[in-house]
DNA sequence: CCTTGACCTTGCCACCGTGGCAAGGTTCAT
DNA sequence: ATGAACCTTGCCACGGTGGCAAGGTCAAGG
């Protein structure tokens, strides 16, 4: 008997609220693929199948997605999402965990824009100092094959 | 015949001032199995092999090295690497191509810095305004809820 | 001569986050 | 009933790096 409904499973979890996995991802943002993704890493619960093995979603779930999109927006990665993620469903958790992990992510952020910068700095000087015309000689490659800027 | 001065012939090699994988790792502060990798993505040519089908290097090819984790100290990309080791065995290169690149890639660092200073920016906003005690509510799960700040 | 240990060889798997493609199944509208 | 649009799983790729395994080579010392 699962045979008899099965035909038209998908369209009545439609008009229930549910919504398909590409529809999920166009109201989420994240593409099925990603969404697929996310529920093998466990970030998100085992999606509900109907009888034709598709994925179904509830509001709630495309909330959780957006949720997801939002953090990935900040820089977190999978494994800190995962941690937020247990941290908003706990009623009871301490906005304490969320402001540390929040905390050690912005110095996180921090390090890595000093180090893109202190690059930046060294290549803009390297290149201020290049002709940049039709003569080979090159402070930039001077550098990166270790000589003194012999301009 | 080979096998007569086979036994002999990475000391020789030594001696005449070639060194094996190990040597050049150290010599050029990059891993053994990086320069293995650089030479399967034909950044650098083939290293020479003793009989025992070792690899050699000369100082030529530490240097070439060292070029390459300088490159990558400004964060050059592999492929950028390959362009830019090209125009320095170029002797007829213009300092116009190698100044392209660079202010190419500097491009690059700032969008990537920029990128990371908003979100370092959205992120500390937020932490600012959380009380990080005991209690649940929290302005930036509050934000990756998509919520307003309702604090 | 033989052993030991340090080094080398290749090859495969992992990370992270994402995209692509292929081969097949389902659903829906015409 | 057919075709288009969607879904399914599974594998491969990127970049750049690390790890591990199983085997070969070399130098030194008993």
């Amino acid at each position: 008997m699962p045979a008899v409904k099965a035909r038209a499973e998908l369209s009545e979890a439609k008009d229930q609220g549910y919504y398909s996995i590409g529809k999920a991802a166009e109201l989420s943002g994240i593409t099925p693929k990603m969404i697929r993704h996310y529920e093998s890493l466990q970030l998100i619960p085992k999606a509900a199948r109907t009888a034709g093995d598709y994925r179904v979603y509830s509001a709630a779930d495309i909330h959780t997605l957006r949720f997801i999109r939002r953090a990935r927006g900040h820089g977190f990665s999978m494994e800190e999402i995962g941690t937020l993620l247990g941290l908003w469903r706990n009623q009871r958790r301490a906005s304490e965990q969320v402001k540390r992990l929040a905390t050690k992510h912005i110095t996180d952020l921090d390090h890595k824009i000093a180090e893109l910068q202190s690059m930046r700095a060294a290549l803009a000087e390297l290149a201020e100092h290049c002709h940049g015309d039709s003569r080979p000689d090159c402070p930039i490659l001077s550098d990166l094959a270790g000589l003194p800027p012999a301009e």
